[in-house]
DNA sequence: AGCCAAACGTA
DNA sequence: CGTACGTTTGGCTG
C-alpha cells in the first residue's frame, strides 16, 4: 500500500507544545478583555490548524500530563526537579485548550502515573504496527527514540511552534549521526538539564556519539569501559551509575494500557457551535475562521451524512387553510391545551405566512392580508392556546404590524437559552438547533442569490422550537423556569408594545442644539490647535498621545494597550500636575462631540410620525437587565445642562396630556439592605431620613444635620461602590483622597454596617460552592472563574458575583412592575402608554384625564413589585418633556 | 469591509 | 484596583 493511502495518525504532546507556545508568544498580546491569558492556546491551535491542513490526519489525539508526578519521579524524586513552579499564567490555559480541542472533535488522553510521551510512544508503536503513517509532535527530545519506519517526529525549532522540523530516520542520522533508537543512550551519557538528569562529566554529544558508533550501545560502552583512556574514561567508570539511571528514566514506555487504540482516534466532526462558543470566549477571530474553513472542507460530506437521519426525522409539511387547518389545529393542540411551535414568516416586514409545529406533524399556512380563509388560524393566534417560539418579540411585532395579534406566547427558546447561559451573546434558532440538538437547520445564505441548499421551512423551524423547548426545560432549574414563566414571557408583549409605540422627539430642539454644539466644537478645536501650534484630529487618542507626551512632555498617565490613557480622568490628573489650556479645551471638545454624536444617533432614528422606536434586547445582559439599542435610549444624557436639553426633546405625543416618569430611589441599596439584613441600613431606609445623611451621621459620629456636603459625597460614593466591589484604592481614586483615608472610611462604614460586609463576602463564597449566584426571584448567573488561579480573572469574577444578585434583583423588580402596570392599563382600557424603561425608571405618555389614575397605578405597582424588608420608594414626576418630568 | 480599542453616555 | 450596557470614532487588517 503506498503511503498516500495509509491512514495518518497524528499524536501530539499537549503540554510540551503548549508550553513552547507559551514562551514563544508574548503574554500581553494574547489576553482577553477579561484578563484570561491565551498565548499558549493560540500558539498551540495555530500550529494544530497548520498540521490539519498540511498533514490531513485521518486519526488524531492530544496527550496531556496529568501532573508533574509519574512513576519516574517515584523512582528518582529529583527527576525534572530543576523545573520551577509552572507559571500560573500557563496553568489556567490548559483547561481552556482542552475545551477547544473537545469542541473540535479531537480526543485528549492522559494517564495517571505516566507522562504524555509514554502515551505517544505507545500509540506510535501500535500505530506503526497497524499500518498507520504516524506523526508524533513533541517538544521533548526524548521523543526522538520513537522514530522508525512509519513514525516521524515533528519537533519545534528554537523559534517556537510555528515551524516544525521533520525527523525521520535519515534526518536523525544526519543531525545526530546515530540511529533513532540509539538516541536515549546518547542522552543518558550526556544528560538532560531540563529533566534534571546529570550526565557523565566531560562527555558531550560528540563524545557520546563517537562511543555509540564504536561500541553500538550504552551497554556496549559500559562493557568496554576499561578500554577508554584519559580523563573521560575515568569519569565514565566513576559515574556510570548516572548513565544507567538516566537510561532507565528516558526510556519511553511503548506498551502502557490505554483505553483507546489508534483506530479509536479517527477524526470526529467538529461541533461548530461549540467551536464558535469557545473561540469567541478566547477572542480568536482569525483562528475561528481558519478552523471553520477546515470544518467545512473536511466535514462537508460527513456533516451532510450526519444530518441525513435528522432530516428524515423532520415531519412532512402540510399546507392548509381554513376548515382543514382549524381541525388540524384543534386536534394537534388538544383544543388549545397543548403547546404548538409557531414561526411568523415575513418579507420586508410583512407577514407572508405561519409555520406551525406539533410533535409529529407540521403545517405551513401562507398568508396574505384581506383573504377570508384564515378564520381558524387567526382565532388560534388570538387565543391563549400556548405557543412556543424562538425570538418571539420581533415576530409578534411584525404580526401586529400586519394587523394580527398573537396571545399565549408561552415559551421562547431564545429566552430560555439565555436564562440557561446568561452572559453569552444571544443565540439564534439555528445556533440552538446546532448546539443543543446537534442537528443542522438550513438557513438562507444572504450572500448567495441562488442558495445552494434550500433553507428550512418556517414549519420546520416551528417544529424545532417545540423540540428545543422541551430540551431546554429539562436543563433549566426550577428557579430559572419560574423566571421564564412569570417574568420573561409575560414581558415579551409588553416590550413589543413599547417598541411599536415609540416616543415623540422634537427634532427642532435637537437641530438647534446641533447648531450650537457644532459651533462650540469648532471654536474649541481652533483654540486647542492654537495652543499646540498645529491641527490634529482631537478624536484620535493616538495623535493626542503624541501631543501630550511627546510635544508637551507631560507626565505619563496610566497605560493602556495603545500607550498612555487620554481619558477624562487622566486629563484631569494632568491638569493638576501640569496645567495647560489645551487640556481643558480638549475636554470641552470631547463633551461637545459626544453630545453631537448622541443627538445624531437619536435624530436619524426619528420616523415619519416624529417618533423614535428603540429595540429592547431582552436576552442580552448577564444580570437580567434589559438593554436598549438602535438607538440606545438608556444612555440619553442627563447629568449636564446640555444633556438635559437633549432630554427635553423627548416629548409627550400631540394627543397626550403630559409625560410621566417614575423611578425607584436607591433601589440597589435597598436590595442590599434586604439581602444583608443589616439592621443599621434597614433602619436608615425606615427612618425616612436622607440615606447618605443617615449613613454619614453614623460613620462620622455626628448629627444628621451636621453632615457636610463633603461627607455626604464620600458616603454616597462608598455606598454605591460597595455594590460593585469597590476597593479602598478605587474609592481613593474616585474621591481623589488618600488611600489611607479611603481605607478608614470603609473600616468605619463596616464597623457600623457590618452585616453588609458579611453578606458581600458570603455571596462570593456561596457562588464559589454553587457555581452561580441567584436573585431574590430565582434568576441565576453562572460563574466559573471564582477559583481561577489567575488573580485578575478571580477578582473580576468575585466583583461580578457580588453585584449580580443586587443588579439582577433590581431588574426583576422593575420587570414585574412593568408587567403588572401593562395589565392594569389594558384592564382599565386606558389610553395612557408605557414608553421607555431605563433600568430603574419608567416613562409614560399620559392620556388626557388619566394623570391621577395612571400615577396611582404606577406608584402602586412599582412599590408593590416586591416585598422587601425595606419599603420601595417611588418618585413620580410629570411634565411636557422628559427633562421637565424628571424630579 | 470588518474588527478592535478607546472613550463616554446611562443606571 | 467599580457592576451592567451601546455607540461612535480612529486606526489597523484583510
Amino acid at each position: 500500500m503506498p503511503d498516500s493511502e495509509k491512514p495518518t495518525l497524528l499524536v501530539i504532546d499537549g503540554h510540551s507544545l503548549a508550553f513552547r507556545a507559551f514562551y514563544a508568544l508574548p503574554v500581553d498580546s494574547f489576553t482577553t478583555r477579561d484578563g484570561q491569558h491565551t498565548n499558549a492556546i493560540h500558539g498551540f491551535l495555530s500550529m494544530l490548524i497548520l498540521l490539519l491542513q498540511n498533514e490531513k490526519p485521518t486519526h488524531l489525539a492530544v496527550a496531556f500530563d496529568i501532573s508533574r508526578f509519574s512513576f519516574r519521579t517515584r523512582e528518582y524524586p529529583e527527576y525534572k526537579g530543576t523545573r520551577g513552579e509552572t507559571p500560573p499564567e500557563f496553568v489556567g490555559q490548559v483547561p481552556l485548550l482542552e475545551e477547544a480541542l473537545k469542541a473540535m472533535g479531537i480526543q485528549t488522553l492522559s494517564k495517571e502515573d505516566f507522562e504524555a510521551d509514554d502515551i505517544l510512544a505507545t500509540l506510535a508503536t501500535r500505530g506503526a504496527a497497524e499500518g498507520y503513517e504516524v506523526l508524533v509532535v513533541s517538544g521533548d527530545r526524548d521523543a526522538i527514540q520513537m522514530v522508525k519506519p512509519g513514525v516521524t517526529l515533528l519537533y519545534p525549532n528554537a523559534r517556537g511552534v510555528s515551524e516544525l522540523k521533520r525527523y525521520d530516520r535519515d534526518a536523525v542520522m544526519e543531525r545526530y549521526g546515530i540511529e533513532p533508537e540509539q538516541y536515549p543512550d546518547v542522552a543518558a551519557l550526556v544528560g538532560e538539564t531540563s529533566d534534571n538528569l546529570i550526565g557523565i562529566d566531560k562527555v558531550g554529544e560528540k563524545t557520546a556519539v563517537k562511543w555509540i558508533n564504536l561500541y553500538g550501545s550504552l551497554q556496549g560502552i559500559l562493557d568496554h569501559a576499561d578500554e577508554i583512556t584519559g580523563v573521560v574514561g575515568e569519569k565514565l567508570r566513576e559515574q556510570k551509575d548516572r548513565a544507567i539511571r538516566n537510561r532507565k528514566l528516558n526510556h519511553l514506555l511503548t506498551d502502557i494500557d490505554l483505553p483507546v487504540g489508534p483506530a479509536d482516534l479517527a477524526r470526529q466532526p467538529m461541533n461548530v457551535a461549540a467551536v464558535r462558543d469557545v473561540f469567541d470566549r478566547l477572542q480568536f477571530k482569525t483562528l475561528l475562521e481558519r478552523v471553520l474553513k477546515i470544518a467545512a472542507a473536511e466535514g462537508g460530506a460527513e456533516a451532510i451524512a450526519d444530518s441525513a437521519p435528522a432530516a428524515a426525522g423532520i415531519p412532512v409539511i402540510r399546507t392548509m387553510v381554513d376548515e382543514e387547518l382549524g381541525k388540524w389545529l384543534s386536534t394537534q393542540s388538544g383544543n388549545g391545551q397543548n403547546a404548538l411551535g409557531l414561526r411568523v414568516e415575513s418579507a420586508n416586514g410583512v407577514v407572508t405566512g405561519f409555520g406551525i409545529g406539533a410533535a409529529d406533524e407540521t403545517a405551513w399556512v401562507p398568508w396574505a392580508a384581506g383573504r377570508l380563509d384564515y378564520a381558524a388560524l387567526e382565532e388560534w393566534l388570538r387565543s391563549d392556546a400556548p405557543k412556543v417560539m424562538s425570538g418571539s418579540k420581533a415576530q409578534l411585532k411584525i404580526a401586529r404590524d400586519s394587523g394580527l395579534d398573537i396571545n399565549g406566547i408561552a415559551y421562547d427558546t431564545i429566552l430560555a437559552g439565555w436564562l440557561l447561559k446568561p452572559g453569552t451573546k444571544s443565540e439564534t434558532l439555528a445556533s440552538q438547533v446546532e448546539y443543543y440538538l446537534g442537528e443542522t437547520l438550513q438557513q438562507a445564505d444572504p450572500n448567495q442569490l441562488v442558495p445552494e441548499t434550500e433553507p428550512a421551512s418556517p414549519a420546520t423551524e416551528a417544529w424545532y422550537s417545540l423540540r428545543l423547548a422541551s430540551y431546554l426545560s429539562e436543563k433549566l432549574d426550577a428557579g430559572s423556569l419560574d423566571v421564564l414563566e412569570s417574568i420573561e414571557m409575560p414581558l415579551v408583549p409588553v416590550l413589543a408594545t413599547m417598541e411599536r409605540t415609540g416616543i415623540t422627539v422634537n427634532r427642532g430642539v435637537l437641530g438647534a442644539l446641533t447648531t450650537d454644539l457644532t459651533a462650540k466644537a469648532n471654536d474649541v478645536a481652533q483654540r486647542a490647535f492654537a495652543e499646540i501650534g498645529r491641527e490634529i484630529n482631537l478624536g484620535s487618542p493616538k495623535q493626542l498621545q503624541e501631543v501630550l507626551f511627546d510635544q508637551l512632555g507631560m507626565p505619563k498617565t496610566r497605560s493602556n494597550k495603545t500607550g498612555f490613557s487620554t481619558d477624562a480622568a487622566s486629563l484631569a490628573d494632568l491638569q493638576d500636575l501640569n496645567p495647560h489650556p489645551f487640556l481643558d479645551l480638549l475636554l470641552q471638545h470631547r463633551d461637545a462631540t459626544k453630545l453631537l454624536q448622541i443627538i445624531a444617533s437619536i435624530d436619524k432614528a426619528v420616523d415619519g410620525g416624529g417618533r423614535v422606536h428603540t429595540t429592547y434586547e431582552q436576552a442580552g445582559s448577564a444580570t437580567g437587565r434589559i438593554a436598549s439599542n438602535d438607538p440606545n435610549l438608556q444612555n440619553v444624557p442627563v447629568k449636564t445642562e446640555t444633556g438635559r436639553i437633549i432630554r427635553s426633546a423627548f416629548e409627550a405625543g400631540a394627543e397626550f396630556e403630559t409625560l410621566l416618569t417614575a423611578d425607584y430611589s436607591q433601589v440597589e441599596m435597598r436590595i442590599m439592605a434586604h439581602l444583608s439584613g443589616d439592621e443599621g441600613l434597614i433602619e436608615a431606609f425606615n427612618s425616612g431620613e436622607d440615606l447618605h445623611r443617615f449613613v454619614g451621621a453614623r460613620i462620622f459620629h455626628v448629627d444628621p444635620a451636621d453632615v457636610t456636603p463633603t461627607m455626604r459625597t464620600k458616603v454616597k460614593a462608598m455606598s454605591y461602590g460597595l455594590a460593585y466591589g469597590l476597593s479602598a484604592f478605587g474609592l481613593s481614586k474616585q474621591l481623589r483622597i488618600e488611600t489611607s483615608e479611603a481605607k478608614e472610611l470603609m473600616t468605619d462604614y463596616f464597623a457600623r454596617f457590618g452585616a453588609v460586609r458579611e453578606y458581600l463576602q458570603n455571596v462570593v463564597e456561596q457562588a464559589k460552592v454553587d457555581g452561580y449566584t441567584t436573585t431574590v426571584f430565582g434568576r441565576r448567573r453562572p460563574f466559573g472563574d471564582l477559583s481561577s488561579s489567575n488573580r485578575v480573572l478571580r477578582e473580576n469574577a468575585a466583583r461580578q458575583a457580588l453585584n449580580s444578585p443586587i443588579q439582577g434583583t433590581a431588574a426583576d423588580i422593575l420587570k414585574l412592575a412593568m408587567i403588572r402596570i401593562d395589565a392594569d392599563l389594558t384592564r382599565a382600557r386606558m389610553g395612557s402608554r408605557m414608553l421607555l424603561q431605563v433600568h430603574d425608571e419608567l416613562v409614560f405618555e399620559v392620556a388626557t384625564g388619566e394623570l391621577e389614575q395612571l400615577s396611582a397605578i404606577v406608584r402602586d405597582r412599582m412599590a408593590g413589585a416586591a416585598e422587601l424588608s425595606v419599603p420601595l420608594d417611588v418618585q413620580v414626576g410629570t411634565g411636557p418633556n422628559w427633562d421637565a418630568a424628571a424630579h
